[in-house]
RNA sequence: GGGCCGGUAGUUCAGCCUGGAAGAAUACCCGCCUUGCGAGCGGGAGGUCCCGGGUUCAAAUCCCGGCCGGUCCA
């Protein structure tokens, strides 16, 4: 991407106080520095490890140097912001907050919403996934970290401030606030994009370390063209544990920032830890690596094992305990965050990365047989952090059960996997094969989730070798790139384009959502079936909600409503008829139908009570996942980690029930953006609302407040009884759950009580006692089927004697031809042939049972008589020859159809395909 | 959202590719051996082959659809 030329970087601070440009020798970018260098500091190894910067404050701990972050920004004109959660739900383009900016894309960054507060200052926990495979190793990189940021939205009308003010505020923050010689800063010119915007940024650097960036994001990215916005946002990012480790010098930043917990798990397994200074030497080494690959990390360790003169396997086994316990340490973090905001551990959406990063941790553990599990870091972890988090108290159990759960999953699919594992090895010793197959391997991964470590571990145990190939996770991947994506059809031709002359419609259905009729003026006619009015009572599709239908007439004629489409802020009437009689600015009567609409409110408001319910039942890490209203039911998908049980159903259908029969108000009404997450949180947003300026909210009355945009009932006993008529789990961790309201729930019942009315008299019990009858039936048709086997063994006895002394002889063969009334099951009659031929050398028999067509037929041959040489199948084809005979088997039986009528033409047929066969084999 | 794997005796699974008599191990019941326990030996009982359709003379097996479970990727 070409970088766009630009006087951005000049800034009136650096040369006051003494900054002069440099450009770096090995990276070639430009920065700025007091002292004269030619290296900038991102290319110098780190040199504030046991050698920290002098600051004038001395911070004790994290939760301080926060604080002194954000009071230092409220005290310079900013706003101090709450937290956003990490689950990211205000989006749809990613499951995760990645950064601080993440909060106010996509609405406020395109200038759809104002900023909560502007400028504003925030620390926003994030995670990012992306270097995983670093964490430990590097001994600088973390799954989840806290951005601290100040932001400043510029428009066209409004400037708030911009590149100087913001290196400015950098520097005072650095200088005066924690008290560091600005000879320690460094500013590096970069460039930076992302989401589709890009802008030109400064890098903050301590020491090497890279403690803030500063982006001014002024671009939009448009299939690889850079083209200006109107809005120039200020976008910062201080990393809060960066700063505290530059602050301890520690020799990672997982020993500054959870080194407790780390004391702790190595005291409690009794491990040595690696020397502290050749831990700083090989922290040091593996920072400067790009990439981490086995062989580099390899070599930079057997390097030092040889510097230090330790026994190289030793000394590696040493370290990568530690790192392991440090990526465990951190993994359990962001786990934490994830669950205690409500994800809940999936095998697929924004739960599987949840699961990733909880099977990751659990797969080390048993690799290196650490007597350790998640389970307890997170148990250490949650009164270390609630200080921070002052929520994770509350949701504190339902987080370790699902951590629990998580752990037993995982280690169930180990369990099959071994199996799995010893399964192919048994195969393998068959065919004398002695290396696993590759082919198995990834299979074993990809549809049964055993990771190669593991088969590794179980399969050399048994003597097989493993080669994991180095790639191997990105050979999974390769396999995966051929996978479609569908692209979803656009159902309306209707563009904001179109509509932009058009003023936005009054939204009369908010103001009086119960009245059922309405004169309002056309303002425009789009395609013959398009119809903008001025204002209008149909509500239109969203928020799980369909569309209002009903009638519109006019003088000289009328229409069906059909659908109702919001764009923009433009209500669309999607009719069926002929609009050509109608004008512009004519006059037209709008009459929904109410009763339909009723149905849906109730169904909204049922949805509300119902998430509560469910809440308040199954706990706090509870979301609605999505939900659909229409006229004659509806559904609302809750997150959850276990099926429902019966219990949970009627438990959440009890409390709801209980809080519509307490006919609370629902109290509909906006309230500022802040204003409203402060008073409820982000439960408000469970309908995948966009966070506007300011939100509607639905309120019931001591029980629930969600941001809405639907229609819903003045009291929660409108709603009438509430039913949940079916649960069913759509994705592990998503549980839908059916539900009716009003006179359809009572129908419902109804509908059940008749059926049982019906049970009762078919089974001729009392209603209280069908279910022991329907049981006394089972057993009885169980014991029946005994029964009958039982008989049918007798009845095979005696017509296997029966037959025997039957037996006709040609030469020294034995042969008969039965048709048997008594069997009509063709497995039974194969029993019965070979029974009756248990007495016979060489015997051959046919068995006919007749059946609508003709005959089903088997022909069965004994074992000494197939050795000569007679084959059923030949018997067959002789027939074949002679009759209409459809069919086939092995050599010693087989069985199919005959297609004739006349039974002695059938045995005479028989009887001489015999003879001739039997002679051909003499 | 997409891909892959699976559903057979109480349990764990084989059989499926290549259609033709539903199997093993284990647990269970009975007997024998043993002072007793463990174990061993012999015998017995235990099945809606997930459900529905299709193909076929014939389906656990092949095809389509559904339900349920597992798993990977985004």
């Amino acid at each position: 991407m070409s970088k766009i030329k630009s006087t951005i970087y000049w800034i009136d601070l650096f040369k006051e106080r003494g900054f002069n440009r440099f450009k770096c020798r090995r990276c070639g970018r430009y920065f700025w520095s007091i002292e004269e260098t030619d290296i900038c500091g991102d290319c110098k190894e780190y040199n504030f490890i046991k050698n920290t910067p002098r600051t004038k404050v001395d911070i004790t701990d994290m939760d301080h140097l926060r604080e002194l972050y954000l009071s230092f920004f409220e005290e310079r004109g900013h706003t101090r912001v709450n937290r956003y959660p990490v689950v990211a739900r205000w989006r749809d383009d990613v499951y995760l907050v990645g950064a601080s900016i993440y909060d106010f894309q996509p609405w406020v960054t395109e200038g759809i919403v104002p900023p909560p507060a502007n400028p504003l200052v925030i620390s926003q926990p994030c995670i990012r996934l992306t270097d995983i495979d670093k964490v430990g190793i590097s001994g600088r990189h973390l799954t989840s970290f806290e951005m601290m940021a100040h932001h400043a939205f510029n428009t066209s009308k409004e400037r708030v401030y911009w590149n100087e003010e913001t290196v400015r505020y950098s520097y005072e923050f650095f200088v005066e606030g924690l008290g560091i010689d600005e000879e320690e800063l460094i500013y590096i010119e970069d460039w930076w994009s992302g989401g589709g915007n890009a802008g030109e940024d400064f890098e903050v650097l301590i020491r090497g370390l890279e403690v803030a960036t500063l982006v001014f994001m002024q671009y939009r990215v448009v299939d690889g063209k850079i083209l200006e916005m109107d809005n120039k946002i200020v976008d910062t990012g201080y990393g809060l544990e960066r700063i505290y480790w530059l602050l301890r010098g520690t020799p990672t930043i997982y020993d500054a920032i959870l080194g407790g917990v780390i004391d702790t798990l190595y005291s409690r397994l009794g491990l040595r830890r690696v020397d502290e200074e050749i831990l700083i030497e090989v922290t040091r080494k593996m920072g400067l690596l790009d990439t981490l690959t086995k062989e580099n990390i390899e070599a930079i360790l057997a390097t030092l094992a040889q510097k230090y003169g330790l026994e190289r396997k030793d000394f590696e086994r040493d370290v990568k305990t530690q790192w392991t316990i440090y990526r465990l340490v951190d993994h359990a973090k962001t786990v934490l965050l994830m669950l205690a905001d409500g994800l809940v551990p999936s095998n697929t959406g924004g739960g599987y990365l949840a699961r990733l990063l909880i099977r990751r941790a659990m797969r080390d553990c048993i690799v290196l047989q650490l007597g350790l599990s998640i389970y307890d870091i997170i148990e250490l972890l949650i009164p270390k952090l609630s200080k921070a988090f002052p929520e994770l108290e509350e949701v504190k159990d339902s987080v370790l059960e699902m951590i629990e759960i998580e752990e037993d999953k995982f280690k169930r699919t180990i369990k099959t996997g071994r199996r799995l594992i010893q399964r192919r090895i048994k195969e393998y010793t068959t065919k004398g094969i002695r290396k696993f197959n590759l082919e198995d391997l990834i299979l074993l991964y990809d549809s049964h989730g055993v990771p190669p470590e593991i088969v590794k571990e179980e399969a050399e145990k048994l003597g097989i070798k493993v080669e994991v190939p180095p790639d191997f996770y990105g050979r999974l991947a390769s396999l995966h790139e051929g996978e479609a994506v569908v692209a979803k059809g656009i159902e309306y031709k209707i563009t904001p384009e179109m509509l932009s002359n058009i003023q936005p419609t009054r939204k009369v259905y908010y103001e009086k959502p119960h009245i059922e009729e309405i004169t309002a003026k056309v303002l425009k006619v789009i395609d013959g079936k398009y119809l903008v009015l001025d204002r209008t009572i149909f509500y239109p599709e969203g928020g799980g909600a369909p569309a209002d239908t009903g009638v519109i007439t006019w003088r000289r004629g009328s229409c069906k409503v059909v659908d109702v489409q919001s764009i923009g802020n433009v209500i669309v009437h999607v009719c069926e008829g002929d609009l050509s009689t109608l004008s512009t600015g004519e006059e037209v009567h709008c009459k929904v139908d109410i009763e339909r609409r009723k149905s849906i409110m109730r169904a909204h408001t049922a949805t509300h009570v119902i998430l509560a319910a469910s809440r308040a039942v199954l706990g706090k890490h509870v979301w609605q996942a999505g939900a659909q209203k229409s006229e004659d039911s509806a559904r609302l998908d809750i997150t959850h980690f276990k099926r429902l049980s019966g219990e949970d159903i009627e438990k959440i259908e009890e409390l709801a029930n209980r809080i519509i029969i307490d006919n609370r108000a629902v109290n509909v009404y906006e309230l500022e953006r802040n204003e409203a997450e402060t008073k409820y949180g982000f439960t408000l947003y469970q309908g995948g609302v966009v966070p506007e300026k300011v939100l509607r909210i639905i309120d019931i009355e001591n029980w629930d407040a969600e941001a809405c945009c639907g229609l819903h009932c003045s009291s929660t006993g409108e709603v009438g009884l509430v039913k949940i008529v079916r649960t069913e789990r759509i994705q592990d961790g998503v549980e839908r759950i059916e539900f009716l309201t009003g006179m359809k729930s009572l129908r419902y019942l109804q509908s059940i009580e008749e059926k049982l009315k019906e049970c009762s008299l078919i089974l001729n019990r009392p209603l209280g006692e069908v279910v022991i009858g329907l049981k006394d039936l089972l057993e009885e048709n169980r014991r029946l089927r005994r029964e009958l086997r039982r008989l049918t063994e007798q009845i095979i006895e005696s017509l296997a004697s029966r037959i025997r002394s039957t037996m006709e002889r040609y030469k020294d063969m034995e042969f008969g031809i039965e048709v048997l009334k008594e069997i009509t099951d063709l497995d039974q009659a194969i029993k019965l042939a070979f029974r009756a031929l248990a007495t016979s050398r060489n015997g051959v028999l046919a068995l006919l049972i007749p059946v609508k067509e003709g005959y089903r037929f088997i022909i069965a041959l004994t074992s000494q008589i197939v050795d000569r040489g007679l084959d059923a199948r030949s018997i067959l084809k002789n027939l074949q020859r002679t009759m209409r005979i459809f069919g086939g088997g092995k050599e010693d039986l087989v069985q199919g159809l005959i297609r004739e009528i006349e039974l002695e033409k059938i045995i005479g047929n028989i009887k001489r395909a015999f003879k001739d066969e039997y002679d051909r084999i003499q």
